[in-house]
RNA sequence: CGGAGCGUAGCGCAGUCUGGUAGCGCGUUUGCUUCGGGAGCAAAAGGCCGAGGGUUCAAAUCCCUCCGCUCCGACCA
């Protein structure tokens, strides 16, 4: 390819709507061009990039013994009814209406299709285990798109589906699907960390994500020495049994305006630990009262695990002062005005000396003994991991880390077979039902991330798996027939390898070519000018290289050692 | 959905407060010089100043409505 010819701008300032360092790139770089909010142009180099991931992901798919299929995108909504999810999917899926009036959805993911298309196509277990995938475009009404191809409306997403004859062969495809995930990162030269996670809307019994991790990543993820990693909403402590020393009764004690327990807190001058905040929450339409230590956070996830609820949301204002007698900031678990379930964390059990709300507003109390002056109903895990919290597998301090979600592997178990009706004979008696898994890939997502993994000031490194064009000719001088003959020849010489080469054959200074090499980030940069020949040939240096290593080499060797500095 | 900010040339921005001929840098085009890390000089093209309405002799600028974008929040009492 030569450079003159291809559709390559970039630019030298940074895109003024980009926060974080890879989506300024991706733009900077002339990868990709934002068309609106969440929708974004792969311009060629970016689209070169996405179908190398997506090259990967499909070889290492095919390896593990998954089939590709593609399934329609615009999906009717009777599929989404069978499921449920057609409301509980609710406004985060796209829905359009065809001119009779029928109702569709962009698909966001694929469970119902899947189901549809093998419950008519597998009838026996002769045919099981089956894996089927795809990679095709997802479209999701995403609250607040934003990163650029992180969370975008519309993406290129691989999705895997499993189906076996039973919980246990289930596990051996979650199993190959899982070491595949572990290729798959890895030959995008990404450092990639399965983490335990929560199965979240798709549901299912038990999921791991990949998390690339990175400052700029959208979610937490507890991490120990010893191995463990979970995300922020699945992860779990370990809690010391706790045995605090008898207090006096309880004191009332009037703390004018201060509300949040930091104000609490500096106005008493007691640590926030010593405190119990109390939220008061609506879990499908009964109020709870739950309370946790006043460093910690509530994790809704697990209050809605716990309590066995299909929602929960915070108390509006009336509720809170209905159940309480006071104002949220008063509030405590000592002799509400309602008689209202009030569930503990887990790390308050067996506390004593508390400061808690008083259930009168801009009152608290102290010397509160949970056990002795409040109905706990029940004492449960309910709070965010923090960092510094013990590993419960290890005994040591967990940190916490910030990552990019760019695959997640599901075991879905019979949810969606048992809703959909998706059967086989099994050989007993009974028809059985299918054990489905399903396994995603931000192809996009993954694309970024590696940009976030692996770039420095001058612009992007890319892994030679993934690098747009893996070499760049620098021709120096243009126009000069010697050196317009070396590069032609090493390109000829690198094409006939199977290496893929773009010839930056501009009219323009070495500098500015230099600049766009870096900022672009080709894997191997090849510099051929008057100079370099004179000097006996032409520079070999690798993008995450610095000057210092740059070899130079005669024409007739240049294709090899470029094959030598790809590898 | 709530709050804040921003929409002016392909990109990045000034001008808006205090109304009076549309500006700068980058990029693009042409010419000359330069030529190993985003060159210099000269010339040029490129704008319904987000849209609509209003006030005014006069609106990018003031007022109203709408649209779009970005950030923060949408739980911590």
């Amino acid at each position: 390819m030569k450079w003159s010819k291809a559709l390559i701008q970039t630019l030298r300032e940074d895109p003024s709507d980009a926060e974080i360092d890879s989506h300024k790139l991706l733009v900077r770089a002339g990868l990709v061009k934002k068309t609106a909010g969440g929708l974004y142009t792969y311009l060629p180099l970016g689209m070169r990039v996405l179908r190398k991931v997506a090259a990967i992901v499909r070889e290492e798919m095919d390896r593990a013994g998954a089939q590709e299929i593609a399934m329609p995108i615009l999906q009717p909504a009777e599929l989404w009814k069978e499921s449920g999810r057609w409301e509980t999917m609710g406004p985060n899926m796209f829905k359009v209406k065809d001119r009779a009036r029928h109702d569709y959805a962009l698909a966001p993911t694929a469970e119902e299709a899947v189901v549809d298309a093998i419950r008519s196509t597998v009838s026996s277990y002769r045919q099981l285990p089956v894996t089927v995938y795809q990679i095709h475009w997802k479209f999701r009404d995403e609250i607040r798109p934003r990163f650029g191809l992180m969370r975008s409306k519309e993406f290129l997403m691989k999705d895997a589906y499993s189906f076996d004859v039973s919980s246990e062969a289930a596990d051996e495809s979650y199993a190959a699907m899982y070491e595949a995930y572990k290729r798959i990162f890895r030959r995008c030269g990404l450092d990639a960390v399965p983490v335990e996670a929560d199965t979240g809307d798709i549901g299912g019994k038990s999921s791991h994500e990949f998390h690339v991790l990175a400052e700029a990543g959208e979610d937490g993820i507890a991490a120990c020495e010893c191995g463990y990693a979970a995300n922020l909403e699945k992860a779990v402590r370990r809690t010391p049994v706790r045995n605090d020393p008898e207090c006096p009764e309880p004191e009332i004690v009037p703390t004018p305006g201060a509300k949040t327990i930091e104000e609490v807190s500096k106005f008493m001058e007691r640590p926030a630990e010593s405190f119990v905040k109390s939220l008061v929450y609506v879990a499908d339409g009964v109020p709870v009262m739950v309370c946790v230590g006043g460093e910690r956070d509530v994790n809704e996830i697990k209050l809605k695990r716990f309590l066995g609820a299909k929602a929960v949301e915070l108390a509006d204002p009336a509720t809170v002062l209905d159940v309480t007698g006071a104002n949220a900031g008063s509030v405590g678990p000592v002799k509400p005005a309602k008689d209202v379930r009030i569930v503990a964390d887990v790390g308050l059990k067996g506390g004593r000396g508390f400061v808690t709300g008083a259930n009168r507003d801009d009152h608290h109390l102290r010397n509160v003994d949970l056990a002795r002056d409040a109905k706990i109903s029940d004492y449960a895990d309910l709070v965010v991991v923090r960092e510094g919290d013990i590993c419960e597998k290890c005994g040591k301090a967990m940190k916490i880390k910030r990552g990019i979600e760019v695959g997640h592997v599901f075991k879905l178990g019979t949810k969606y077979t048992d809703a959909m009706k998706a059967v086989f004979k099994s050989g007993e008696a009974d028809d059985a039902v299918m054990v489905m898994g399903c396994y995603g890939i931000g192809v996009g997502r993954t694309m970024q991330a590696i940009i976030e993994q692996s770039h420095d000031a001058n612009g992007i490194v890319w892994p030679s798996s993934v690098s747009p064009y893996q070499v760049v000719v620098e021709n120096l001088d243009p126009g000069d027939a010697a050196v317009d003959a070396a590069a032609g020849a090493i390109e000829a010489e690198l094409e006939k390898r199977g290496v893929d080469v773009i010839v930056d054959d501009r009219e323009e200074r070495p500098g500015v070519k230099f600049k766009d090499a870096d900022l672009i980030g080709f894997t191997v940069r090849v510099v051929v000018g008057a100079k370099s020949l004179k000097n006996g040939g032409v520079e070999i240096k690798r993008r995450a290289d610095d000057k210092s290593k740059t070899k130079i080499v005669p024409v007739e060797g240049a294709a090899a050692a470029v094959v030598e500095a790809l590898a």
